[in-house]
DNA sequence: CTGTTAGCGCTTTCAA
DNA sequence: TTGAAAGCGCTAACAG
């Protein structure tokens, strides 16, 4: 049997709650302290995070609920939320909702059956009408990268539709009229599609329906096939946007497999600086996403949120994602 | 605040353990249980999982040790992993080592910290000294894909060694003689090298230096950088097996850029049966490990291990991977 | 600063 | 079957 709090009681003499709240950083006699010390090592105690979480109602767990934990997005932002919170000693409960509604209210569900502290959340759509059971149990919840038609929730994303306007702005200035776009129709592959209408519609520039190419969702088939058939019309883009880093792969792929260069024949921006478009020849141009500002900054207002209550409104942060000049997009004209 | 136990008991008029029983799945008289089920409909009473853990010792929490988060092998593992815990009952707490030794002690001692029921884990190392905390505490703990130098554990893997050599076999039956290999030093990726060099050596054929590139790591630009410079060779090899997925993305990514053709010009196998070189033209053969199968039987062995005890001596699960036919290797000669 | 006391919400003997 | 009571290990008043 493990160590409890009695049997530092015992060893030292002292009281449970001296004990108490020396183990929460209270003050205490030197000379205690050191005899408690003592104890804690000789009989190698450790709290029992159980007890304390039925006394605080403070599980130190969050729960995060990604929409698709198989894509290399969310690895990164896992990894980096999960670095703050360990350093702040959380633990991080994750829940993948493999693109499904249903299961991700499943996994609102569980989170709050678990009684966890928190809950991040890329969600998978913007109805928010499945987050009412955290909301009802008073459990905090800060939404990753995507917002959801409710101004319930902090947030924390980047302005997709703007920072594909910029890139496809980008295309235009440098001499581009015939501009395609390869994106789905998840969430933010939508914002971003709105982007780039945006910019054509600003320059006055047709938009062009065999140059549109829209998946369910991100994935590299997506950019794969489109990119196939975009590059066997006879009048093919000078420019391809891409809407995330999946379908960026694969429409690189299908550029490599044709005997069409890039930028020399087609120019291509892609959304998310991740390694494998940087080491690339050419060097992917990248509407680069900060993730581990999203990620940092969604843990923060968590915790704030946990520790210091609902005082404050919904913060809604919109984060600026730069674009990077690689070296994929060439002036023409 | 929650409804409670009490709160069902007074509107019952029951007793707590008789609840308590019905709860638990236990035999309640008809009439009672109905009274209870409204109460509980009624109240919207959920169980609060911390007490319950306090007294029955089980956090129905699992902690799941990553090796490397970002990588594309862990995130289907995680996925299927999370899924069957779910359907169990369990929650998963993730861990992410980063590929740091310092970091996945650190991550062991947290799990135990937080009273998980079990651990899963992916080591970065074969080194075992530092499981000890879990051992110490009576935590079962089953190694995924990878296993260390201990008995003490569960693990579940499939035969990379074996794996390996299979495939350099194939490609040697189908008269390849200049092979190349590109791997990393990490833990898979020397198994899957020796398995190589086991084939080398049972058809006594010579294992050039110049066809051997080892990383640190499995990643793109292992296998990008490796392969330009076997391209670049006067006498190229005629095949490569890349040691995984990161590295096959970054060989097809070379082999792309260049004028050579796969398989034409040179063949090509990999590790890993993901998405991307499946929908690319060649189709990439590969060893197909079944992430799926190494994700239930290490749930199913963790499990029974925490709900049965100790009393089976460790397991050593050796999944079978088998070669899978894409079109991306030629005979020659 | 210290110790006593009362719970947190639940499960689990044990006797009825 | 049921219920009263004890207690899981800890924190949080409160009195000293």
């Amino acid at each position: 049997m493990a160590a409890t709090i009695k049997d530092i009681k015992a060893e030292t003499g002292l009281g449970l709650a001296t004990i108490s709240k020396f183990l929460n950083g209270g003050n205490v006699r030197a000379e205690n302290r050191v005899k408690i010390e003592e104890a804690i090592k000789k009989l190698d105690y450790h709290p029992n995070e159980t007890a304390r979480s039925l006394v605080t109602k403070r599980t130190k767990t969050i729960g995060f609920v990604v929409n698709n934990i198989s894509i290399s997005f969310s690895g990164v932002l896992l990894q980096h939320a999960s670095a703050y919170l360990h350093s702040r000693g959380y633990g991080m409960m994750i829940c993948d909702s493999n693109c499904d509604k249903k299961q991700e209210e499943e996994n609102i569900r569980f989170c709050v059956e678990k009684q966890v502290d928190g809950i991040l959340i890329t969600p998978t759509g913007k109805d928010a009408d499945f987050l009412q059971p955290a909301e009802k149990a008073g459990i905090p919840v800060v939404l990753l990268d995507r917002e959801v038609r409710s101004d319930h929730f902090d947030c924390v994303t980047i302005d997709n539709r703007n920072a594909a306007e910029r890139a496809a702005h980008d295309l235009i200035k440098r001499g581009h009229r015939r501009i395609a776009m390869i994106h789905s129709e998840e969430y933010t592959g939508r914002e971003r599609y709105e982007g780039y209408l945006a910019a054509m519609e600003k320059a006055g520039l047709k938009v062009l329906p065999e140059y549109i190419y829209a998946g369910e969702m991100h994935s590299p088939e997506l950019g794969y096939e489109s990119m196939k058939k975009l590059l066997s019309l006879k009048e093919r883009p000078t420019a391809v946007l891409s809407s995330n880093y999946e379908v960026s792969l694969g429409v690189i792929m299908a550029i490599h497999e044709s005997d069409i260069r890039c930028p020399e024949d087609v120019s291509l921006i892609g959304f998310d600086e991740l390694i494998l478009p940087m080491v690339l020849n050419p060097k992917l141009t990248v509407v680069a996403q900060p993730m581990e500002e999203i990620a940092s900054e969604g843990v923060r207002i968590l915790l704030k949120r946990i520790e210091e209550g609902k005082g404050v409104p919904p913060q809604r942060v919109s984060l600026y994602a730069a674009l990077k000049d690689g070296d994929s997009v060439r002036n023409v004209g």
